[in-house]
DNA sequence: TGCGCAAATCTTGCATACAAGATGCCAAAA
DNA sequence: TTTTGGCATCTTGTATGCAAGATTTGCGCA
């Protein structure tokens, strides 16, 4: 267990939505979840902090990164831009670089299938890391990966009302085209389909207020006493001022060993 | 001094092409030129790691990345991808933009009329994240500067026969046609420009038989002992396997202080 | 009850110590 | 002379300790 596995679990669950924008990362804390020292998985969070996944508040902790609404539209445009001109760039595929493609969209379908919602929201981000590394640069593929987990954070953050279904439909048709030689349509439907994913941002809805979540927990109950304890409300709530959002519960209100489970 | 700060002086420094594909970059060394321990050191070659310019190999040292040529090939690939791709999505550009670009540009001449190599060639890949900026997306130009990076040092790999002056003579051709909002030919220019400096490469001087240097190196001399060693071949040469190329000398044989002169 | 201050606690920042693999060097033997 | 075995050295890999800032908590007081 060295630092790359650290962040690439990190990674991976952000892509199956399974850490949450804002989440506490505490050294400690994921020591002990990784069964090693801090220094390695201080080296990993750097590592993420240099990838723009993870960022560091001088001695009070590292958290999952919040994109502004700027951020947000950058990692868009950049997608847009990256992907489309890949297509555009990109020689015809050969048949085995087409039977990959369509096998990771019949493993979107099982996923949408058998309601895996960490599973199908990995998969979904990673048809297009798929994408890249089938038209052939590694480079972008990776590029790629890192600003898929952050339109992830966004999709999160701004609480996309995005629909999985139709975008494997929308990844089925761009293969289809490729499949055909069809580069230029190929590419306006990524464009159209990044747009998509992106206008089910509720862009304004992040500087919701910051007790929502206390008053859907303290809402009154029909059975009073039915959760022994309710768990502590925003123990160390959201880390930086700016927008909050509904998140920290998953991350910061369970018991460690739970926070944790997002990684295991 | 903290690791960020150790981290941009080594990429500055790999920019301005003070530091060659391959050199060793020592922990003890570096924590004594920044006098720091070698946690400092450490912290800022992962997150360099993990943005692809440096690499570690396992007890051996830490070393400037070398792309191998499909990585060339990849990191031009990108670049033609982002940077053109920017110009086709960007709007049109203020008058205050246009004038830092200018005054970007100013600077390359005056660099280039001083004949400063080290600071022309920054502000030659500069010039790319400059632009990316301008056009408003900070994520994409930070993600420019690393492949910026990369590109340099395949240059520097691959002994490119590139012409700095032309190089910016379409720097400036490029800001004319944004400025005149002809941004199907500024697509176009660039396209071409970062063409020129790939194709400026001798790809397959790099990959020559390792043992190139040998036999330049046991050539028959006319004056035999003309040097008492003839220098240690490839003292710790190149780390990895792979292609072997003519800038071992510059950074491992020479002493600490002149090979760390580099970042200072 | 509300407010302010200080101690206690938590968390990262940084340095150092030690472990362990990789490499180079040298001597001894074939 | 060449090869091989082992030792010395160099370099990273990992853990741990302590310092210092940030936050929370609890208490005294008006």
């Amino acid at each position: 267990m060295n630092s790359k596995d650290i962040a690439d679990r990190i990674v991976q669950a952000i892509l199956a939505q399974k850490l949450m924008p804002g989440a506490r990362l505490g050294e400690q804390a994921l020591s002990m979840l990784f069964d090693c020292s801090r220094t390695l998985v201080r080296e990993a969070l750097m590592q993420l902090a240099a990838r723009g996944i993870v960022q560091v508040s001088s001695r009070r902790g590292w958290f999952v990164v919040q994109p502004s609404k700027t951020e947000a539209r950058e990692a868009f445009e950049a997608r847009k831009v990256i992907e489309t001109g890949l297509i555009r760039s990109a020689g015809a595929m050969d048949k085995a670089t087409l039977k990959r493609l369509k096998q990771h969209i019949q493993q979107e379908k099982t996923a949408l299938k058998q309601d895996d919602v960490g599973r199908r929201s990995f998969l979904l981000g990673d048809f297009h890391v798929c994408l890249a590394e089938c038209l052939g640069n590694q480079l972008l593929a990776d590029t790629l990966r890192d600003f898929t987990a952050r339109t992830t954070l966004i999709a999160m953050l701004y609480q996309s009302s995005h629909d999985a279904v139709k975008s494997c439909q929308e990844h089925i048709e761009i293969v289809q085209a490729l499949e055909r030689g069809d580069k230029e349509t190929a590419e306006q439907l990524m464009a159209q389909h990044i747009g998509q994913v992106q206008s089910a941002l509720q862009i304004n809805a992040a500087p919701t207020d910051p007790l929502a979540e206390l008053r859907l927990a303290l809402a009154p109950m029909s059975t009073p006493m039915a959760a022994k304890k309710t768990a502590r409300l925003t123990p160390r709530p959201v880390p930086l001022a700016s927008s909050s959002m509904a998140s920290s519960s998953i991350s910061s209100s369970d018991s460690p060993s739970t926070y944790l489970g997002a990684l295991l």
